[in-house]
DNA sequence: CTATGTAAACAAC
DNA sequence: GTTGTTTACATAG
């Protein structure tokens, strides 16, 4: 984690409502408090703070504390906490005096532990304190709000940050990723269905009536959860990708077969073994085919075929993460297990999920109630950035919603997934696979031309490092990737990477006309951790079409992406690994052979050629640029609101990349993810440092867009410092009543930033945090 | 339009 | 029959 780059980190946060306690707000004043500018750190314990602007609360703090303005983002105060403190009074007192303050005053407030700061794989006690502390805090403060908060007031909401780590794979579990940090929800509620019979074929017709045994059994097992038994009659919000991801990533090896994975969604929904229609199984297949990211790996011996999640794409959710009501053991309210559900029902899953029969809705939660990991660009001051501040190179990441306004002024970029295992984020972030896909911008990227992504994680460590160079992907997966895993950030711009792979494909970005789509088959080069023997078949899917495969094969070229230069559409890296042809490039490549195209499908999508194909139309002719069907990675971020927002919901508004993936991952949407944070892919490697230095604070906007480039895949060579650390911290925003859990990086040097001012660094401000 | 769910045709084993 | 891949179509948002 070191290593990584990005300053200011946010990996994830989680929001939470908080109580309200006082519902009065000071009538804003409007404006930030001056603390925007560089303010160095005032410390302030408790009460004492000064008083002027943004000292409008009374509220006393335990002793020790020390609040601080943000350097660089107005109306926020960084607290520090001492690792005894009691935070639930500490957030107490800050909510109140948040809202004192209103507008005007400080309403953001990120807390810190004094006691550790970083923790580059693991945490320090100290943080482990605050988190524990915190957990507990806002478990019950969850609780609290559900049951008390007025109605109006506050609502409880929880959402999910993708990248969690699973409970197994624990890598990530301490980490605030974990969503069991809101509150535990036990992950055995379930329990493993230990029946399985499994009597229908996908062609039997469910058995209805031995739901209801099913039912008690489960219920019996599912402790307090109403919502187990829901689940055997009712369909679980979860899509089928969603499900699909969980059974896997259930799995030490985070790998399973067709078979298994059949089992383990019987076991765990048992809704698809007694009432599903015996088609599920079918939906089942066609979402291993058709998405991307799940990508099929065969045994050495070519006997077996294992499903596994691209390593890039896999944000290691579980169902336990998504799923677990509270704990069992807090049920003291059982009220606050349903709530919560409830709450997460409406924010992970489809409002449908309830209805009984008929045909699946849309189980999943849409986008946007998902947070994302957000990633800052290094040079990003402390903690966090709004997404107001940011600063736009960085945003564009993407922006859920906008996809419009790429430039605008301030984006954030969304962390893709966490790995697992170590990695830091950074290093996600700079070898994310990025899809490319952009479309909104025009604008040529000011990026450096040559970037290769790197689709593998397999060399996690050095990643970074090695973006720059080339990174080899994979090879194509044109497209972008499925659908929304993508981890890197998109940038907004198009991208354009391919892998340069000998001759065919490399060219890209390049006019070069294209390459022959034998593509399909790409050959990953190292399989994800530990598989290596096994091939891995990828498909690749054009456009939006379905997708098809590649098989790939464990060799490993490297095929260099070139970015192309060339404007209309860029191509951005992130610093994903992935390499993804864009579709831009996908179409050049169908153009010309197209014919011979091994793909079904991808006919269909050659606009080059003929529009014809079913689903999109949109490619066609011209618009190459970005437009293909798949160019949900890029949009541009497009808001530019002012004021930092913690809360989940927004996500919108922060651009981040990999968003899709994490919604995605679940099943979410990919929607949000789809914009691309950057315009092209260059921004974003290039982003880090110039331009995400400035761009937030100060003005952002017109940076660069140019500048903006990711992270990732640069930044190493940049030599960005390595000191940075990463801890978590919660950010309590009194004007959302949210209380959010965020990954951040507070060391970093500043080399970059302008703000801070080179060679400044949090830790100047904040020696605690040493 | 996109994402998802379903069904089904086919191909390979 | 199972596993995979693709099409097609339907639906919801």
């Amino acid at each position: 984690m070191r290593t990584s780059p990005r300053r200011p980190l946010i990996l994830k946060r989680r929001k939470l409502t908080l109580p309200d306690g006082n519902a009065s707000n000071s009538p804003a004043r409007d404006e930030p408090d001056g603390e925007s500018k560089g303010v160095p750190k005032q410390e302030h314990s408790k009460g004492d703070k000064p008083r002027d602007r943004v000292e409008c609360g009374t509220q006393k703090f335990p002793a020790g504390i020390k609040i601080i303005n943000h350097p660089t983002m107005p109306n926020t105060q960084v607290v520090i906490i001492p690792p005894d403190a009691d935070i639930q009074s500490i957030i107490e007192a800050l909510t109140a005096k948040g809202r004192e303050c209103g507008s005007n005053g400080p309403n953001k407030f990120i807390l810190i532990s004094s006691g550790g700061s970083s923790r580059p794989t693991g945490s320090t006690a100290a943080q482990q304190t605050l988190q524990s502390k915190a957990e507990t805090t806002l478990a019950r403060s969850t609780r609290c709000f559900s049951l008390r908060a007025p109605s109006g007031a506050s609502r409880l909401s929880v959402c999910f940050p993708a990248g969690s780590g699973e409970a197994t794979s624990s890598g990530l579990d301490n980490s605030l990723t974990n969503i069991q940090w809101l509150g535990k929800m036990s992950s055995d509620g379930l329990g493993p269905c230990t029946v399985k019979q499994e009597m229908e074929k996908e062609n039997q017709t469910p058995v209805q009536e031995t739901i209801k045994i099913e039912e008690d059994s489960i219920a019996a097992t599912a402790t307090s959860s109403s919502l187990w038994q829901d689940s055997i009659s009712e369909r679980p919000p979860y899509s089928y990708m969603a499900m699909i991801q969980f059974a896997i990533n259930s799995t030490e090896k985070k790998r399973m077969t067709l078979k298994d994975i059949y089992t383990w969604i019987e076991d765990h929904f048992p809704y698809f073994k007694y009432v599903a229609k015996p088609g599920w199984k079918n939906s089942i297949r066609h979402n291993l085919s058709l998405h991307d990211m799940f990508v099929r790996e065969t045994s050495a011996n070519g006997k077996i075929s294992f499903w596994t999640i691209h390593p890039d794409a896999n944000r290691y959710l579980t169902l336990d993460q998504v799923f677990k009501p509270l704990d069992a053991g807090s049920p003291t309210s059982p009220e606050y297990s349903e709530s919560v559900r409830l709450s997460l029902c409406r924010t992970l899953a489809d409002p449908f999920s309830s209805l009984p029969g008929r045909k699946m809705k849309p189980l999943l939660p849409r986008v946007s109630s998902y947070l994302v990991p957000i990633q800052f660009p290094v040079s990003q001051p402390l903690i966090l950035q709004s997404s107001l501040k940011v600063p736009q190179p960085m945003a564009q990441g993407a922006s859920l919603s906008g996809s419009e306004a790429i430039r605008s002024s301030k984006r954030v970029r969304i962390a893709p997934k966490v790995l697992p295992s170590t990695e830091e984020p950074s290093s996600y972030l700079t070898t994310g696979p990025v899809k490319e896909k952009s479309h909104c911008d025009e604008r040529p990227p000011p990026f450096a031309p040559t970037q290769s992504v790197k689709e593998n994680n397999s060399q996690p460590g050095e990643a970074p490092a090695s973006f720059p160079a080339a990174l080899c992907i994979k090879e194509e997966k044109e497209d972008s990737y499925p659908d929304k895993w993508l981890p890197s950030f998109p940038p907004v711009s198009s991208i354009k990477e391919e892998p340069v792979q000998s001759d065919e494909e490399t060219g890209l970005l390049l006019p070069v006309p294209c390459v022959k789509r034998e593509k399909h088959f790409t050959v990953l080069k190292s399989p994800p951790r530990g598989v290596s023997d096994t091939v891995i078949i990828k498909r690749r899917k054009m456009g939006r079409s379905r997708r098809k495969q590649h098989l790939v094969l464990p060799c490993s070229e490297e095929p260099v992406l070139v970015l192309p230069e060339s404007g209309g559409s860029d191509s951005f890296r992130l610093a994903s690994d992935l390499p993804f042809l864009q579709e831009t490039q996908s179409l050049e490549l169908s153009c010309s052979q197209e014919e011979g195209g091994p793909f079904k499908t991808p006919v269909k999508e050659m606009f080059c050629k003929l529009p014809v194909s079913s689903t999109p139309s949109k490619v066609p002719t011209a618009t190459p640029p970005m437009g293909g069907p798949d160019s949900w990675r890029f949009a541009p971020i497009a808001k530019e609101s002012s004021e930092l927002d913690f809360s989940p919901v927004r996500t919108p508004q922060v651009p981040f990349t990999s968003l899709q993936e994490n919604l995605d991952l679940l099943g979410f949407n990919s929607t949000p993810l789809k914009n691309s944070l950057f315009d092209s892919p260059r921004q974003l490697l290039q982003t880090e440092s110039n331009d995400m230095v400035s761009g937030p604070l100060t003005s952002s906007p017109a940076s660069n867009p140019e500048s903006t480039k990711q992270s990732s895949p640069e930044l190493p060579a940049s030599g960005l410092p390595e000191n940075q650390s990463l801890m978590e911290g919660l950010v309590l925003d009194t004007m959302n009543n949210s209380l959010s859990k965020i990954l951040l990086d507070i060391s970093f040097s500043g080399l970059e930033d302008d703000i801070l001012g080179p060679e400044m660094s949090w830790s100047q401000f904040i020696p605690e945090l040493r």
